[in-house]
DNA sequence: CTGGAAATGAAAATCATTTTCAATAAGGGG
DNA sequence: CCCCTTATTGAAAATGATTTTCATTTCCAG
């Protein structure tokens, strides 16, 4: 096995136990393939990915692993509405990005431009929306939808 | 039968034939229930009102008049992030909108406060996303996340 | 080392949505 | 106004991602 962002791993590694889960081998196979592909994986590539290291895993413990990789604030989970979730590390010190996305061959760029201004925005909305409707906000999404250049030619 | 908002479902039946489509009894009673839900409502909530006025309806009918409708500009399709889509039909002068969402209840609030800011954004940021990575936007999606008054308590 | 709880994997179940296909209905041409 | 072609419909089966079940295996605290 090898564990590239070894240093991170460590980190993450100690999230899971923090929260009072085991350190099992197929966790950290998940969280090796998610650590060395930095793309937005669906949950059958990252199974076909972990397949490869560690034969024996079932896609239920993928879906599991996830879910507890998402609880516990490793990975991000993200719906591109082609029917299936994706999944990415969360990088420290990566900035925080939003998605655009094509939708004909669903490729996903990260983008962080602006993000500056839309997060102001999304602050002085989430602040005036919480106290206009009485609603607790704990999260949000800004997605742009089109067509990429290879997909228009 | 009895259609409310009949003034508005003339000029939605004349976009169904417009764009080609035939004007069925099943078609009429789905644009007929959703000009007087202007809820969110998920495909099996308009099967079951449909039911009510039309039983020999089918739930495959909903399904693909619902893409007809949405396809021809009629309704709105979102995900709400709960496993189904809802579907609203679109009215003439509604301001435009996003979505406030409870993750407790699935409670959608439509909101149009802040909404002239977050399209002011929106526009500057499609344009230079476009420019960037050579996509051609062709939409967005702006969503929040929370727990309403009702879930906290 | 070892016991008991947590985690795993295979198979079956779920659930929204789509496909298939034979039967039916819309509406333009005669 | 009727007929014919073709679009539309509905039942049932298929799909595909995700979840549940349950017996077996693994982790790790003592």
């Amino acid at each position: 096995m090898r564990f590239g962002r070894r240093g991170f791993c460590k980190a993450w590694q100690g999230q899971i136990k923090d929260a009072g889960y085991r350190l099992t081998i197929p966790r950290q196979v998940i969280l090796d393939v998610l650590a060395n592909n930095t793309g937005h994986l669906s949950a059958e590539d990252i199974y076909l990915k972990v397949h490869k290291i560690y034969p024996q895993i079932g896609l239920t413990t993928i879906y599991r692993t996830l879910d507890l990789l998402v609880s516990v604030g490793v990975v991000l989970k993200s719906d591109f509405g082609d029917g299936r979730a994706r999944f990415e590390i969360k990088i420290k010190d990566k900035t925080h990005h939003h998605h655009l996305i094509c939708t004909k061959c669903s490729r996903v760029i990260d983008y962080t431009d602006f993000i500056d201004k839309e997060l102001k925005l999304l602050a002085e909305t989430k602040k005036g929306l919480s106290e206009k409707f009485d609603f607790e906000i704990t999260g949000h999404l800004i997605q742009f939808y089109g067509v990429c250049k290879d997909c228009r030619s």
